[in-house]
DNA sequence: AAAATATTTGAACATTCGTTCAAATCATAA
DNA sequence: TTATGATTTGAACGAATGTTCAAATATTTT
């Protein structure tokens, strides 16, 4: 017989998939463990199966999401070659890209870092100042080569990495414009913030 | 007598500063009425003397911080004169200093909009659309005379729009730079973002 | 086939939740 | 003083919370 056609079978990627849904829509606190089952098709106690308690759901999506965008940014540097308005231009691209592919764990792992264990939460921001580390270096190597040129380096990178964060909190799938698109214009506007001098 | 020294009489103010206070920490689910309470130093009963219900003390927070961002950039825009660079410059800078002298307010206003109630949302959104509208005719009127050159102007206003709004997430006031030179700094950002050209 | 393992369940647990209310206290005015 | 109204309280309500667990069901292995 092939699969049933009313409620599939949960597994543990269901279930955490349920999670991540009810955060996205209501927030880890107000998301409740029924809540959760319900989404998933299943009963309660099968989401602790996988899970010894609903704060290892956060923990796990959120690690995950921000390990992976610390990944993504690296390939897109690495392979941007050596130019800064090149490198700058494909992380600020592949940024955006992760935050609307996988908007609904990227918004999470931006808003519910509070609601992280204490020794989770900080392996979660170790990652993230990766990431804070990550653009400032390739501002500061465009300002070292006189290719940016930026009075203030600190707040252009913050400004940069807030605005483009920002985009898992408003972008719709069937809004105007193509993902693809707002990155290429988010990475125009992070070259204007940083004074490139466009020859 | 003068005032005791222990815990003064808790007042409409005092619930709702707890309230502020508990919601900025721990987000609007995360807190309890027993937390506010506690919070305040009277009992939970007290603070339903002042507000019906749970919700209702956040929707005062919220309508309240987002009616006087409207106000102050209204402002911030008629006391800049009618050039468009200084228009931006006064708007941003007022929007960064909203956002850092009413951090608490500012923050919950911008993460628990959908915590609130089908109605009282709507009427925060309302407010909030006015923000951004205000924001898009500064940079239309500048477009409009040429001295703003920017390919997109929504993409723009957005991207300074939540990249001013981001400042009340990292904000500390004991951080390296006074709130005044943020703005300042802020408002050079968002001319770069616009294309403005300084002669 | 039976045995062993992996998955899924419903019912129950102690605790905490938002909210209500009658009674107690305080301040003010007559 | 007594009387009136505003403020504050402790105790209680039913409902919802995160979590546990022994039993039931599938699945795999022998």
């Amino acid at each position: 017989m092939s699969q049933a056609e009313a409620t599939l079978p949960a597994g543990r990627d269901v279930v955490l998939g349920a999670a991540l849904e009810a955060f996205f829509e209501q927030g880890y606190h107000g998301t409740s463990m029924r809540n959760i089952a319900a989404r998933a098709g299943s009963a309660v106690s099968h989401a602790y199966y996988y899970f010894p308690s609903k704060s290892d759901l956060l923990r796990a999506l959120i690690l995950q999401v921000t390990a992976d965008l610390l990944a993504a940014l690296k390939v897109a540097r690495a392979g941007a070659g050596p130019a800064p308005e090149a490198q700058l231009r494909a992380i600020v691209r592949a940024h955006v890209a992760l935050h609307t592919e996988r908007q609904a764990e990227s918004f999470v792992g931006n808003t519910e870092l509070r609601s992280l264990g204490e020794g989770d939460r900080a392996q979660a921001v170790a990652l993230r100042d990766q990431v804070g580390a990550l653009f400032r270096n390739v501002v500061s190597a465009g300002m070292d080569r006189d290719v940016f040129r930026c009075p203030h380096r600190d707040e252009a990178v913050l400004a940069i990495m807030t605005m483009c964060t920002s985009v898992a909190t408003w972008y719709r799938a069937d809004g105007p414009l193509p993902a693809e698109v707002i990155g290429e214009r988010y990475a125009e506007l992070a070259l204007n913030m940083v004074g490139w001098q466009n020859n």
